[in-house]
Order: structure tokens, then sequence, then C-alpha cells
RNA sequence: GCCCCCAUCGUCUAGAGGCCUAGGACGCCACCCUUUCAAGGUGGAGAUCAGGGGUUCGAAUCCCCUUGGGGGCACCA
């Protein structure tokens, strides 16, 4: 059941990195749109030429992709072709037709040069501020004559031009606010839609392709709700019907102001690269401004598609809370077929080998092996170096304090140590199992009297170097026997070596 | 300064007049499980529904005011 009528689109600006911010707004106009079967449009709004780049254009395209949010229109790979029957979809190619549309806003006067200059403007607002004035353009160059524009051009002045703002309020029903009214006088005066150097503005591009593009429903943050009866104002002046608005509510730092760079980490690729889950992250934005209203936390994207609504999306903002990501995360880290997870831990195994972390990259039989132990305590992909990255460097920075269990001294420590060493050194590679050395140690610890929980901690730090690992025995099975016995021997040696300086 | 918006546990939220002695989740605490760490299970602390007025037999839910918070006011997007 399509609806060819439901067009929404995403719009971001290449002039940085994916930004949490942009996805969420793109996860709400995907949802939006699959959820009644519409058209989901993405338009790269390039026309910050000086701040635009290539760079940031793939790291936004391959973002989204990331996220498992698609598009039916739109760039497809950056630098690409584009799709759709609205091609191109990157602004700066679609110059001639925010030429054309100027130039009729022009010949109607609903728009006129401005030849004030960036200091006469600056003067302008010093001025209104010094008054306690809202900023606002004083209307210099709104009334011109004929002449007098030949004059300034004469002069060899460039002219910007300027949108007149008629007076009257401005309203709309908005999809997530309810009503919302503006009066004209607020916006600032007459607003630049082309620059001097001839680059069209974002807000006439955004009306231009809007409208172009037959754009019903335009989805974006609460920060626009003010651009928005500009937005009106050019979709009247233009002659084409107004689609409807929905502004979303702010994703927030702690603090409660609008997220920002300094105070939250808002790169997608960031979070990406520490070992979230594409399921996980989308999870979490989906409910960040909205809810299904059930008491259900952990949902696939196709189970949120199938609840969306925005109706239900909140009017107040919602502060980014990390710890909640990392449980969503390690939520969905436990639901991921092996096979899937070993894919995908490859990758951060793969960036510890480069950066030294660890000497090898384990084969996806030895990752397979270890999952039943280690899928339960990853609260992130990144996070499986750090658990049990000792299995693929000798390098484990032993203390030797640390063999030492709390109610043991380094005497015991040693003496325990070599008992275990015998014991384990008495299993061939057949009964290098975990159901065989567990009972083997268990029993020496009946023997001696000892507590099984301070052998094996002796034996977790001898051959790890931590005192927090998975199950010992799956741990000493996934080392091997040989790399064992060779750790607790030298884990013994450094133990002898500081001999009783070591008081504990 | 002006315009606009928002307001339920620390955080994300359920709640559309009686089902609310306000529910769930994260985080926190305790216990269980347990060789460590997790995961999981059970239980607990945590919100006089920002405050004050109304309307109503009855308000977290409707109205008004106050307070608090946020967003916006470019030849950026």
């Amino acid at each position: 059941m399509p609806d060819p009528t439901i067009r929404v689109r995403l719009a971001p600006s290449p002039t940085g990195p994916l930004h949490i911010g942009t996805a969420r707004t793109g996860l709400f106009n995907f949802l939006f749109a699959r959820h009644v079967g519409g058209t989901f449009i993405v338009r790269l709004e390039d026309t910050d030429v000086a701040r635009s780049t290539v760079e940031h254009e793939r790291d936004i395209i391959e973002g989204l992709h990331w996220l498992g949010i698609t598009w039916d229109e739109g760039p497809d790979v950056a630098g690409g072709g584009d799709v759709g029957p609205f091609a191109p979809y990157r602004q700066m190619q679609r110059l001639e037709s925010y030429k054309v549309a100027a130039d009729r806003l022009l010949a109607a006067d609903r728009a006129y040069p401005c030849f004030c200059t960036p200091d006469e403007l600056d003067a302008d607002r010093k001025a209104q501020e010094a008054a306690r004035q809202a900023p606002r353009y004083v209307g210099r160059c709104a009334n011109l004559t004929e002449d007098e524009r030949r004059a300034r051009v004469g002069e060899g002045r460039r002219a910007a031009i300027r949108f007149r703002v008629r007076p009257g309020v401005i309203g709309w029903n908005d999809m997530v606010r309810d009503r919302i009214e503006i009066d004209t006088a607020n916006l600032g005066g007459d607003f630049v839609i082309v620059r001097g150097d001839g680059i069209p503005l974002y807000h006439f591009t955004v009306v231009v392709d809007d409208a172009t593009m037959e754009i019903s429903h335009v989805i974006r943050g609460e920060d626009h709700v003010g651009n928005t009866p500009k937005h009106i104002l050019l979709f009247e002046a233009l002659g084409h019907p107004v689609p409807a608005f929905g502004h979303l509510p702010l994703i927030l730092n702690p603090d409660r102001t609008k997220m920002s760079k300094r105070k939250t980490q808002t790169a997608v690729a960031d979070y990406r690269a520490q070992g979230f889950l594409r399921e996980g992250l989308m999870n979490y934005l989906a409910y960040l401004g909205w809810s299904p209203g059930t008491e259900e936390d952990v949902l696939s994207i196709d189970e949120v598609i199938e609840r969306f609504d925005i109706d239900k999306v909140h009017k107040g903002g919602a502060v980014f809370d990390r710890e909640r990501l990392e449980w969503l995360n390690g939520q969905w880290i436990r639901r991921l077929p092996a096979e899937e997870l070993i894919d995908r831990l490859r990758p951060f195994l793969q960036a510890a080998v480069d950066d030294g972390r660890i000497e090898r990259l384990p084969a996806d039989d030895e990752i397979r092996a270890l999952l039943p132990v280690i899928q339960e305590r990853l609260p992130t992909l990144a996070a499986v170096v750090d658990l049990v990255g000792f299995l693929w460097t000798d390098d484990l920075g032993l203390d030797p304090a640390l063999v030492v269990p709390k109610r043991w001294d380094a005497a015991t420590t040693r003496v325990a140590l070599a008992a275990a060493r015998e014991i384990l050194a008495g299993h061939d590679a057949v009964t290098w199992e975990a159901d065989e050395l567990e009972p083997a140690l268990r029993a020496l610890v009946e023997a001696r009297g000892w507590k099984a929980g301070d052998l094996f901690m002796a034996i977790r730090v001898a051959t790890t170097g931590r005192t927090a690992t998975p199950p010992l025995f799956d741990t000493l099975v996934a080392l091997g026997r040989d790399r064992t016995l060779a750790r607790i021997d030298a884990a013994a040696e450094a133990l002898a070596s500081v001999g009783g300086a070591i008081a504990r």
C-alpha cells in the first residue's frame, strides 16, 4: 500500500561529519515514510561552499547507509551518480533552477537587489544591539529606483538579492507541536536569498528544491521553527502549495542545552568506531523523543517502522544518555547470530593488530570457540580487545602484586602456582578441556585446604594479567597448554624476584 | 532586547478526567546464581506529576497565571 503522495526528505549539509542529530532527523523521516509507504529522499545542501567537503559528504552517506537508513531518491555513493526523477540531488548542481526562481521573484518585485556592504550591515546590527533592539535589516535598498540601482552597479558594487517580507501573521498546524503562529514583523526584515557572489542561500534553495521535488511533509529539528514562516512566505511567492511541517524535539547535552560536539560525542562515525551496533544506535535514537506507548525496549528497525506514529513524537527535548545506549547495544550484541558477530568483531580485532595492541588476528574458529563466554560480556564490539586481547599478545604488562590473592601471601602463591602447574602439565592436548582441568584443580584445592577462588585468581592473573576475565577454564583452553604453562612460569619467576617485598 | 516552544523519578519514558496509593527501562543499592568479571533472576530506594489558581462529583491529564528551561533572530545550514 505505497502512498505516492507522501514525500519526505533529509537535507544534510556536508559541512561536518554525520551528526547524531542529523541521523535522528533522518531516521524519523525514514520511519514516517516507510510506515505509510511514502518516498524518502536525501538531498545534499552544499551551498556553503567554504565549509562543504566531499569527505563530509562521504561520511554522511556512509553513516546513513551503515545505520540502515535507506532512501529512494538521492545521491547513491559520495561523488557518485544520483538516482531519482529530480536528479541531481546536490544543490551546487542545481544552481540554474535557483537562478530561474530568483529571476521570477525579482521580476515580480517580490525580491530586490541589495547593495549593502558587510560593513554597513555590521554597523546596523551593532547599532541595534546598542539600542537593545532585535537585529533586523533596515531596508536601505528596499526602495531604490532603477537609476539608483544602475548607479551602484556602475560603482562596481555587487548585489545580493533580498526577499520582501510581507506584513501579517504566518501560521501552520505543526505535526508535532500543533498550532504555531508567528508575526512576520519578527522575522528580522527582508532576508537575503542569493549572496552577492550569486550563490543562493539555504532559505531559498530549500524551498525551491522542496517545491520542485514535491515534498509533502517537512520533518526537521525544532531549531528550524523560526525559519518556517520564511519558507512558507517563499512557497507562497513561488506559487507552490505549502507542505506540512513537523518540528522534532532537540537532542540535548546533559545540561539540557542543544547537543553539541563540545559536550557530547556527536559524530556517528565515532560511535561506530567504538563498537556500537547499527541496531543499537538506531533503536536508541528512535526512542529519543518518541515511544511506541508500550513497555517494549528492544526493537528492530522493522518493528519500529511498524509502530512509528508521528503523533506520538514528544514536544520536549531529550538528553542523550550514553549509559542507556550502551545497555541497549549490549542487548543487541547478545542477540547477534554467531557468524554475524564474528564478522562484526573482525574489524575491531584487525584495528588492534594494526596499532599493536595484539600481535595477530585470530582465526574465525578461535573467535567462534570463544563466543559462548564473550558474547554476554561485550558492551561494545571494541571491548573484545580489552576482554580477551591477552590471548593474542604475550605482552601482559603483568603486575606481580596482582598475582597474589587477597587472602594469600607471596610464598603461598608461589607454592600454589607450582602445584597447579604440575597438575596442568599432566594434561595433554586431548585432556586440555575445561571439564578436565577444573576437577583436577578443585581436587588440589581440596587436598591443601585452600579456597578455590584464591587458586583460580592466582592462575587467572598469572595467565592473563587481569583480575577480570571470562571463566578461567575456558580461558585456559583458549590459551592452550604451552602458553598457559609458560605464563605460569613467568609469573612465578616475577613473584620470586620481588620476593618478600610484596606485603599482601 | 525581540519572537517561538517546552515542563511526569538523576536520565529515557507510559499516561489523552476516574483503571495512578503515577507504570516500565537505564543508572544506583541489596540479595540469588557464581572461580573473577559479566550476563541473568528477584527485591529496593527514587517523581507531593515545576508552583499557584481555576473548571469538574473527580485532574498528572482541560483553562489561566507564575517560575524554570530551551530554541531562534547571518550575504551559515
